[in-house]
DNA sequence: GCTAATTGTTGTTTACGCCACCAAAAGATA
DNA sequence: TATCTTTTGGTGGCGTAAACAACAATTAGC
């Protein structure tokens, strides 16, 4: 059972976690906008700012002279004080990274590996990066919390993988694993879920609130769902991943019909080539795998439209590349299967976040978590004066 | 823009709605109950129940003495003296009803034709019926609002009926017509999304988040869908929209390839029975059309599963008819077409609320709207005096 | 009839956002 | 250049909603 009444302490989270969204999404506001956005007073909007800023969330900077009447309005920015840690264990590597609030990564170090690593590795990995890449941010930065985006199906409440094909991991405490070892706490979810939050938030879904995001990478197809605004996981995490539903009749699942590989043989047979170069490729000397592929993906489009009706649908990954390289065939398939109604609603899109998809991703839930809650993090000690407003 | 900032009124507002939802879904709690439910002091949550008595909405009651220790509490109850009216236009029929707080339907009318009706005099009689039934309510019962489901593609925004194709409206803004001749406001929205409401409120679906809703009818198949405890829309209001969905490669869809006329025509061709009647039948004399259908929805269910991993999919109408007929077979097939992970956690069953499911879910929004703001109602004259607790 | 447990009731306290007022800073105007 | 207008920051007091504490009421159990 929750606690769903609302008192006065609820009052002052939520307008402090109000302007930390609005910060996080935007980047950067003035306070000014922050009035009309929130509807709050201007008093108001000064202290929740500067409670912010105390607790190290937020910096004020000087004002834009955006060439308007009246006094300027000093900007509020996301801090680089605090920053979330994302991890992304993959087959071949394990990044982590320092994302600030606003999703901007800051540092970021990486390992490879020859062959997937163990759970245990992993973790031990994971904590040796975080130990570098503490060491690389400034001593006084403070750490909000762990992100990890896993290609895996992940219970998310408490971090448990419960299947990692690719990895070999089954029923892996992995949150709780790397809480323990680092003394932070840490948030687990499926990668391409969080690669969706991040298009969402800061790329080619921005501002549309029911879309599907998928991606095509080596290891197949991953998927999200956000609908009416909010990340859609289903009853065991498992809605959006399009990649094992059915493409054709007989069976056989999307992600063994398209795949990563057969466009890198067309092309490249054998070669280990990124997806730069794989676009680079397959616009020089044209192939009809695209064709093929495209068919069967925007049949499966059409499927998914017609049930959950998006308004945009972003591809990423080589899905990318199949969209950018044969739109009107796409276009067109997908046209056919999906029915008129919805259908027409449906853009189709490539994913605009590159390298950095799930990192950014990876530190979404951790933000949330400081939106929710801001006074999560204590106010700096009264010996480091809040910065003063310099012109 | 919407205002998004928090103050004092906010919280009261919550804190009145939040009491309103318990009261509306659990139907009767005691004081104390509520105080458990959402964490608010005894004193606050009298204060509160107090403000929602005297705006008519809840009535306290006297202590059921459950022989437990400690002086009885007054027991909270949906107040009969705030309706919402539900209107559910039909090919063949108005009807329109009075439902309190609870989902309870306290009065109905209903008006049968023999052709479908225009949307000009499906308004005419539907204010005809209101202004019926009206008279038949106690003078000083107060009106919060009209809600209507229709078989529709619905905006639901501003309630337009953009097709229907049953009736055969096109674009007809339905909400301001019945706001206009009523001088209530009104909610217009989908059928079956509706439907997937009421069940998920108060039938099958209780509890249940992430849940799909299916009902045939007569004239097709519609649907709903409610994912994290939100009813589902997507960009056009088409999600959830099943009947329309392909059933098989080549490409009809599910509401053409399983229909009650196949039914019907199984047991008793051109009868005009109901489905009461259709079930009696198909389990006195089986026929093979059951398992035909059976097979098809499964495949269907199959494929919505592993989209949205639902974790239960209620059938109502006809196809809660085949569900009891022929469980085994629809669960193989399911079984067979969803994958293992989703799949296995999809429980099929049949929709529990029978005739009053669609005014029930008429009224939701409406009581959306009064939980959202329960200061909405005014408060009661002060002649006439807040009922006294009785005993 | 007494005790323990639970809850209603009442008056006080606390904290948050609002408001009114003044000062500051920029463009507009003369 | 000086002044006006507009917009915003800063400050102190205010209203209000929930929390809190103390007391009264009511029941079960012994």
């Amino acid at each position: 059972m929750k606690p769903t009444g609302s008192n006065l302490d609820a009052v002052r989270r939520h307008n402090l976690g109000r302007i930390l969204d609005l910060v996080h999404r935007e980047g950067s506001l003035s306070r000014s906008a922050l009035t009309r956005e929130t509807g709050l007073n201007r008093s108001t909007i000064a202290a929740l700012v500067a409670e912010l800023v105390s607790r190290g969330l937020v910096v004020e900077g000087v004002p834009a002279t955006e060439g308007v009447v009246g006094r300027p309005s000093p900007v509020v920015s996301p801090s680089e004080g605090t920053v979330v840690l994302a991890i992304n264990p993959e087959y071949d590597a394990i990044t982590v990274a320092a994302v600030t609030l606003g999703g901007r990564v800051i540092e970021r170090v990486r390992r490879g590996f020859r062959t997937g690593p163990s759970v245990q590795r992993a973790v031990t990995e994971s904590a040796a990066l975080v130990s570098e890449l503490r060491g690389r941010l400034p001593s006084d930065v403070r750490i909000a919390g762990i992100g990890v985006a896993v290609p895996a199906l992940v219970r998310a409440e408490d971090g448990m993988v419960r299947l990692a094909p690719r990895l070999g991991w089954v029923d892996a405490p992995l949150a709780e694993l790397l809480a323990d070892v680092t003394g932070l706490p840490v948030l687990v979810d499926n990668d391409a879920s969080l690669g969706a939050r991040a298009e969402y938030h800061f790329g080619a879904g921005r501002g549309i609130d029911d879309l599907i995001y998928l991606n095509g990478g080596a290891s197949g197809i991953g998927g999200g769902l956000i609908l009416g605004g909010r990340p859609i996981r289903g009853a065991g995490g498992y809605a959006g991943e399009f990649g094992h539903t059915f493409s054709t009749e007989g069976g056989i699942p999307l992600e063994r019909a398209v795949t990563r590989d057969a466009l890198v043989d067309a092309v490249a047979p054998g070669a280990d080539i990124d997806d730069a170069e794989l676009e680079r490729l397959l616009r020089a000397t044209p192939h009809p795998i695209t064709a093929t592929h495209a068919e069967i993906l925007g049949r499966s489009l059409g499927g998914m439209i017609n049930i959950v009706n998006p308004s945009r649908i972003v591809l990423g990954g080589f899905l990318g590349i199949i969209a950018a390289c044969e739109p009107e065939l796409l276009a067109a398939r997908v046209a056919r299967y999906a029915l008129v109604p919805p259908g027409e609603e449906a853009e189709i899109v490539r994913a605009e976040l590159g390298a950095d998809l799930l990192l950014i991703g990876a530190a979404e839930p951790v933000i949330d978590r400081l939106i929710a809650d801001p006074g999560r993090m204590p106010v700096r000690l009264p010996g480091a004066r809040p910065a003063e407003l310099q012109r």
